[in-house]
DNA sequence: CGCATATTTGAAGCCCATCAAGCGAAGTGG
DNA sequence: CCACTTCGCTTGATGGGCTTCAAATATGCG
């Protein structure tokens, strides 16, 4: 279950490096007094909040992964981002909407949670906070962007190797690599079935592209995969 | 082809109510020194920038509409965005990266163009521009989801239905609104092909669900096109 | 009018979803 | 320790939805 595990210390905070409040001054930290985000664990599964809801806070990941997810109707879903350490979502409530998503925890996580109101007054203190946000969704925009043209331009093949390039690229593709996805998680995000993602692995792991171990992951051969995933540029 | 008619006067523009300077107080506009954006004109299908060039501005659309596009090596595209008066668009410089799509005009356009330094040291002077413009990033990014479950978890006539239903919606549905979209545009933006989206438009039509006349569409039966378009909420 | 372009329609085939069954690893209880 | 369950993954068979290829028809424009 959800567990608030008391309050966030900026000053001390291990990710905060990666986050918005990456560029406050390391002096002022101690002044903020209106600023007490509480840092929260939420178990796997575990929605941090629902599509749908009131959105009155904000949240940057701590630890873990979280997917946000958009469910029609009749119940089929999509992926529509993946958190990781350091960013932020759920921020829908600055226009005054409620949340467009589900974000749902991939794994045990900590979250700092920003009300939004304490966040608003923050950012007018520190406009570089307001910066670093822009920055951030210029980045998320081109992002979503990227994963259009993946979703309505590439077949099923082009958009798995594009996905495993993606993950893996990180790290120089050396070694083997954490992939705390299902296969039909990885079928959510990229708009296919378990079905299909876990056939075209097989094939690929038979042909000796990429291998796997307990939820690790290692490219073989990028190149080929590279290629397979019609990349641009 | 493209042409400068001038320099912007942001004083008298016609769509500045529509952008992310309505907020900037009437009288301060007269006192803005250093900005002075061109206003550029440009001709159907003539790209205002390419995906892959150096951002060195960004632009407000006056009038007129376009397309936001990226292309892969092979050639496929994915319409990524569709640019309407007031809108802004052409940021990537901000975070000191190239366009990340090609931005192609439907029709004739009118749009000014912002120098990002300009743009940065006017939004230093007017918080107000860096909210409004983090009103509009929320809100695309909220649209660049809801987008990729369209893409994503929905089947062609889903897609089709949910692009007419959106497109329309504001005008309340009736009478004939102006469709500045080919077929093959439509399928672009839908992933889809041209010769599905005829398919479906054609046997709407015959079902009495919609009619077309030299460019323009009308929505006979928009309850059941909803149903078709598999909405959510 | 006559040409170019957009749209429609048909036919064939492929890619992927769907349905169904089997496999393997981890956990449970007798 | 082993039957039994559970859950995720794999693999096969089938069908349908969409693409592809091709050609006919409609539309617009000089």
């Amino acid at each position: 279950m959800s567990n608030i595990k008391g309050k966030g210390q900026c000053r001390t905070c291990a990710i905060r490096q990666l986050s918005i409040f990456a560029l406050l001054p390391e002096a002022n930290l101690t002044e903020i007094q209106h600023f007490q985000p509480s840092i929260m664990t939420f178990a796997s599964n575990e929605a941090v909040y629902h599509q749908g809801e009131v959105a009155t806070c904000a949240y940057t990941l701590r630890q873990g992964l979280i997917r946000l997810v958009k469910t029609l109707p009749n119940g089929r879903t999509q992926i529509v981002r993946l958190i990781r350490a350091g960013d932020s979502f759920g921020f829908d409530g600055f226009i005054g909407e409620p949340y467009n998503h589900s974000a749902i925890p991939l794994c045990e996580i900590e979250v700092c949670r920003l009300p939004l109101a304490e966040l608003l007054a923050l950012k007018r203190q520190h406009p570089e906070i307001e910066s670093a946000m822009m920055k951030r969704w210029i980045q998320h925009l081109r992002e979503a962007e990227d994963m259009m043209v993946e979703l309505g331009a590439k077949k099923a093949s082009e958009r798995l190797a594009s996905f495993l390039i993606r993950w893996c690229e990180p790290t120089g593709f050396n070694g083997w690599i954490e992939l705390p996805l299902s296969r039909g998680e990885i079928g959510e995000l990229l708009g296919l079935t378990i079905e299909t993602v876990s056939r075209f692995i097989s094939d690929w792991k038979r042909q000796g592209l990429i291998e796997e171990r307990q939820g690790r992951i290692h490219l073989l051969d990028p190149e080929r995969l590279q290629a397979l995933a019609c990349v641009d540029d």
